[in-house]
DNA sequence: GTCAATCATTCTGTATGCAGAAGTCCAAAA
DNA sequence: TTTTGGACTTCTGCATACAGAATGATTGAC
């Protein structure tokens, strides 16, 4: 039994949601956790009402699982299916890379400089979490150069399920230097207004991510790495 | 005021979702109106409780917006928001045709085949409503042959709320045929097992029911669609 | 006549209570 | 010893009630 939570300020539906967000994707909730409401109620001092609300908006942005009259549980990503949503997310931020590279203008093309330098700095400096946070901005001042809403939206959405993910991987061996050096060629492209080579050059950037994952899987769990490497071979 | 609902089963939150749903993706809410939850329990015979969660899940698919002690209304969809979202979905559904053409197999095949003779056959008979819905078959039949689960539900989840819109500019003069030349090029890349060509082939043929919507926009309202012209050229 | 402030109405957000369904545990029979 | 049946417990899903905030109207003042 948990203890009520007695840090933190006033508990409505939205922190909630943004707390119950946060401890399923730093892992404090194992995936396959089952997450019921009267514990949760009383954990953090509210009625179920705000719980069930806060939970529903985390099974539609599929952090959770909600099976009607079974429960909510917390979603058990498959490394198969975590590496297709960094496939995806590849996608989504070349896109705003090529469209960033075709429109972005002295302001964007500005605040992707200095992200750019902030990383540079982190590197140099080797601070895994200040260049963990200052990717997310350079990635950030991207997307909001490509000015596609919509887009940006999406890529969002898609960024705050992989966040944890990505932080991982950043530990590799040797893998800041190499991030570094390929944002450096996507910020070399977006000056040149070649869109196509933005696009590849995120796109690239973003996938070995997903294949640092699986690399990393292989290391931790050989049965889980082999399943996801199925999914390259399949039928 | 409305009357209250006689027809249609049991109202569950579940049921109640797809209902709101179906009424703001066909028009019958219109863009901008509020949605209250009073009237709307009253209307279907349920309490506010599921209206709430019902709404709350629409609002988290983007189809209303909900605004904290404002109330729901509607999602106004710009035409520049559109034509972004055909954008991101010509990507998504150019991903799955990549996939489908690397790892069809023969049911996969043999289920997009038979769908692209079912488009053809209303094709032939100039039945746009059937069209519209062996249309839709069709492109389902290539994302679920892409076995990419998470790239399927994303795909999906678009899909639905462009659905809407994509049967409107089917009625375009020509359109259909024009479609299902398209659709034959996208086969014949995929059972090349041709990636890349049927990725194009697939982008390219949703991104002109993006450019045919805006040309059916410029017609309808001048004003509108210079706004969404403004997207390609914006800084 | 116009603008601003206050009041009333309405709607949202939260709490609580109840009914029904699902899961679990134990016992009895094969 | 294993399996199956049933009862019990627990939790979900919905209804209802209440408090606080936002909007609109009305009235008063300038």
């Amino acid at each position: 039994m948990h203890m009520k939570e007695v840090s933190g300020a006033r508990c409505t539906t939205r922190t909630l949601r943004d707390r119950l967000e946060e401890l399923v994707l730093t892992g404090a909730f194992a995936p396959g956790a089952r997450l019921e409401e009267t514990a949760l109620a009383e954990r953090f001092g509210v009625s179920r009402t705000p719980v069930r609300e806060a939970l529903a908006q985390l099974g539609e942005a599929g952090l959770v699982v909600i099976r009607p009259r079974r429960g909510a549980v917390v979603a058990a990503l498959t490394p198969r299916r975590l590496i297709e949503m960094f496939e995806v997310m590849a996608e989504l931020e070349a896109m705003c890379a090529r469209h960033a590279a075709r429109r972005a203008g002295g302001r964007s093309l500005a605040a992707i400089r200095r992200t750019h330098e902030l990383c540079a700095s982190a590197a140099r400096t080797g601070d895994v979490d200040a260049y963990y946070y200052e990717n997310e901005a350079f990635h950030e001042a991207i997307r909001a150069a490509s000015r596609q809403d919509f887009l940006v939206e999406q890529a969002g959405a898609l960024q705050r399920r992989l966040r944890a993910h990505r932080r991982h991987q950043l530990r590799a061996r040797d893998r800041i230097a190499a991030s570094l050096a390929e944002h450096d060629a996507i910020v070399a492209a977006i000056e040149a207004a070649d869109g196509e080579a933005a696009a590849a050059a995120m796109r690239g950037h973003v996938a070995v991510q997903g294949a640092r994952f699986a690399d990393m899987l292989a290391a931790l769990d050989p049965d889980a790495a082999a399943e996801a490497a199925v999914s390259d071979a399949a039928v």
